[in-house]
DNA sequence: CTTGCATCTGACAACGTTGTCCAGGCTCTA
DNA sequence: TAGAGCCTGGACAACGTTGTCAGATGCAAG
């Protein structure tokens, strides 16, 4: 910037106004300034002008796994919003750790991002305390922060599956397998308590065998479900806690030669085109990324607002495999 | 630092050693300041740090749409090699216009990333010239610079297309058609190309009829595969130019009668649970994101090389519907 | 006791930008 | 033509950090 202003012959400032368009410059010197700005390749120094501004029009994303096809819509939202808003988003991967995101969180912070939008992997987070004392805006998506006080955008995991779950029980099953995630996972634990409850609504005691959790990759989940699916009184439909195990499951039934009933929590691509279509309990991802990101840049405002919870409702989009009866 | 330094009762540049773990301080003084940090919760403002430093320690990432799940895993491997380094990743979708990558571009460049990876979407990448004689490392991936000489890492369109194409020739297919994206997309033009290649290798003239450019939402791309599928010479098998043009006419060819041959261009979840299973020509997306980011931080190391243009080879992965003979 | 050396500490400038404030030149009016 | 008021342009400090360098302190050896 001295460079541009020696070779304009004018001031510091005066070539400061002309970047940031403010008035009180004549055209003349505007052009001569501009000509110099091109002639040098200026580009102005954000980190220097956050240094002096206070904002940095940055905010970040801290997810679980961008390679999730569950995320890329819903960090493509948030970074809607925040181009919207003219701010940039950076982002990183849990990848599911506590630490890792914590670590990541703090990076972020340090970079002194406007706002950060968290999908947590862990379940305490007095640690962004002095952060958001400092003037961070923070929101919370997919699963709820832990031992603070703050905004917080959910699906409704417990009403979906107890829905998904009671639809099934609608279509004649009784003996009904749930296959979820490690239950210290707000979601994962939410849609259990859902399973359960539509279960006892329907006045049917849960058999220890019926539930498998804490299963995540794919060849243990393939074992849970073909031992639930063996024995003397196997399942006669599944219920499947998360997109990775939905998939896993067809997999397992496809090789079945009994028809088995199968609802699975999030919605997959082409689900429609396998036959049967695959029943599932959808969240949007957008939705909730969109609805966070929002409610950030309210904060920003200063449109300050008491922390909210807020629940996105969940939607059963019946394709086929939910309204399999059961096989006796 | 300034009143975590009053609090301890040293100096600013003590604070700044405790705070970086430089030697040269006493245990006892180190512990003073210590907890003078944690009692203000002060975090280090990295802002003011770059300005000071000249590096960043971040790099950014401008990709199409982070929503197509074929980017996830790129953005995540890239992701995955920046934190080995020690970097942060910014990313922004261009969601396709030239217009807007330039304007990200340049805008990661005014936060002093230290490098960038770029998947283009224009043609014309002169504007990134005086950045990376400023330093500014850069990896283009997925689709070639324009107009520049950087580093380039690709899949092999052109080649997997051809193989592809082949592989329906093979099986005793002539009419085959090509449903692809606007060509000057360069995935687009190269994958067109190594159709032609692969027809004018087996002698076969195309006919105009047989291939469809430009379609891109599923509507038009419905009615371009409807259109080649009928009338009196109908093509018997499809090659579809990317995942989602493929998902779409799987969907029309499900409702057709007879059946249709299909290969598509990238792999997609679920291809081999349908019935027949979807053959594809593979590329392996995490695979291009980290050839790329770790090729744009041995430029950083300063183990500095010519440009190169890399190029991945493409895998074709037969499940079924690739070896459906014609149906006459 | 003095000197020399090693170790630890702090004052200061600099990074590149922007906000504040003032100077100088201009126009307009009396 | 002089004074008031407006408009443009520039000097300077400040943002929070780190590199440089010199001063202070302590200890051992002569």
């Amino acid at each position: 910037m001295k460079d541009v202003a020696a070779r304009a012959g004018v001031g510091l400032k005066t070539v400061s106004r002309v970047v940031n368009g403010e008035p009180g410059v004549t055209p003349d010197t505007e052009r001569r300034v501009q000509e110099a700005i091109d002639a040098l390749g200026f580009r102005r120094n954000d980190s220097a002008r956050v240094l002096r501004k206070g904002r940095t029009a940055s905010i970040g994303l801290v997810l679980e796994d961008l390679a999730d096809p569950f995320y890329g819509p819903l960090s493509r939202a948030v970074e809607e919003v925040a181009r919207a808003h003219g701010a940039l988003l950076i982002n990183g991967s849990s990848a599911e750790d506590p630490d890792r995101e914590q670590e990541l969180a703090l990076a972020l912070c340090a970079r002194r991002v406007d706002g950060l939008v968290v999908i947590p992997a862990g379940d305490d987070h007095r640690y962004l305390e002095p952060e958001i004392r400092a003037g961070v805006a923070t929101v919370f998506v997919d699963r709820p922060a832990g031992k603070i006080d703050a905004d917080v955008v959910l699906s409704d995991n417990h009403g979906g599956a107890r829905d998904g779950v009671a639809h099934l029980i609608a279509h004649g099953h009784r003996r009904i397998g749930f296959i979820g995630d490690m239950p210290r996972i707000h979601t994962a634990a939410e849609r259990l308590r859902g399973y359960r409850a539509a279960m006892e609504d329907a006045g049917i005691p849960v058999e220890e065998a019926w539930t498998s959790l804490g299963v995540t990759d794919p060849e243990r989940v393939r074992r849970a479900a073909e031992e639930m699916l063996s024995g003397p009184a196997p399942v006669t439909a599944v219920f499947a806690g998360n997109n990775r195990v939905t998939v896993t499951v067809i997999r397992v039934l496809a090789e079945l030669s009994r028809p088995v009933a199968l609802i699975g929590f999030d919605d997959i691509e082409l689900a429609d085109l396998l036959n049967p279509g695959i029943t599932v309990v959808a969240q949007d991802a957008a939705l909730l990324g969109r609805t966070a990101a929002e409610r950030l840049f309210r904060q920003l405002d200063g449109t300050l607002l008491a922390p909210e919870r807020i629940e996105l409702p969940t939607r059963l989009i019946t394709r086929g495999s939910g309204e399999l009866p059961p096989a006796e």
